[in-house]
DNA sequence: TGGGTCATGTAACCTGTTACATGATTAG
DNA sequence: CTAATCATGTAACAGGTTACATGACCCA
């Protein structure tokens, strides 16, 4: 139930409307979860029925109105919850269906597979690019807030990132280079009989 | 859709029941997707539905009955197409809950994050462990098999996950020396004032 | 006699994805 | 004039999780 709880952590820093929600779940959360706008609207109305947030309907002329969601003690005290538990797989089970298809990849050929992993290594160097870009959106909503020493926790969640991707090209790498020995190989012996 | 295509991919093996499907698939493809057993049987269902799978009744006397799946024509198309096929964010987007723990880990005190981090290293210990052995079961299935070079992409998943382990302990313990250097500064500055 | 293997599932529920709808205002 | 921003959602479907059910055989 990771979606609620981030919802939980997010309006824990201030109350925010679905809108403002959905904004600041992509800007600081969407590198390890993501959401759909619809999904989260959804999300907010169920927690609002368990009584963990309450809302202020505000209305406006001049844009559409909007309902303000806050935190109630109980959607606190499940956050804190929450926060405390931890189950055995948390955090170390892995979900990649690219991981997947390398599995499979004895069907295709080994230039068509150089080719993917190269697409790989470019597109997860892409991530790492934009990764560095957080940096300075975690600033920006740091000024807002009064407590500076969340910075660090936030800081080491974008540096896991970073190591993450930079391993992933280190890995695609050596399996390129594996692959075009393996290519050289084959071309040498059918050159050779 | 991973765990039908991950099935297919099992299943161009060479045929197999639904319960040994559930083991080949948790034995090598489980590191990188999980799957329940009835989420497995009910998959099977469904694909023999959409003609990507025909099954052969054996009716055994001294033991439950089972379905024999083979792949059809249709079914090894999908299995190239899904292949061939890849998209912007595929292997590279990262769901992860723990990390969005630690970043709201700024509501725990620094001892008790301390205590969560060791915790996320000793299990991705444990997991890098487990994946060692994950080699003797790839060769064992590689015995049973004509092609093998299907091995060096076998060894290529595995071997991700031997990187993708390291990292995260490596990580984890940065984070907790940096933890530990904040801790130790706040108690020394308590101590003089 | 109790637990593991063999072999199949159903049912209910929760979570995530995709596509669509509305309609005003504002900036380039 | 067109695209983006503001602000809310609904509906249908796909995929994943949890709990439960059956029943024989085999090994210690």
């Amino acid at each position: 139930m990771s979606l609620k709880h981030g919802l939980l952590g997010l309006l824990n820093y201030g109350s925010m409307t679905g809108y403002e929600l959905d904004k600041a779940f992509k800007d600081s959360l969407s590198f390890f979860w993501q959401a759909q706008t619809s999904q989260i609207y959804r999300e907010l109305n169920t927690m609002e029925n368990l009584g963990w947030l309450t809302f202020e309907m505000i209305y406006q002329d001049d844009k559409p109105n909007k309902k303000l969601y806050s935190l109630t003690k109980e959607g606190h005290g499940e956050l804190e919850k929450w926060l405390m538990e931890s189950n055995e797989k948390e955090g170390v089970s892995v979900r990649n269906s690219f991981l997947m298809k390398i599995f499979f990849s004895g069907e295709r050929n080994i230039n068509e597979n150089i080719q993917v992993l190269k697409n790989y290594r470019s597109r997860c160097e892409k991530e790492l690019l934009s990764l560095s870009t957080v940096n300075g959106i975690v600033g920006s909503y740091a000024e807002k807030i009064e407590n500076k020493e969340k910075v660090i926790y936030w800081g080491a969640t974008a540096e896991f990132g970073c190591c993450y991707y930079e391993m992933c090209i280190k890995w695609a790498n050596d399996m390129i280079k594996r692959l075009e020995d393996a290519e050289n190989e084959n071309s040498c012996s059918e050159w050779k009989s």
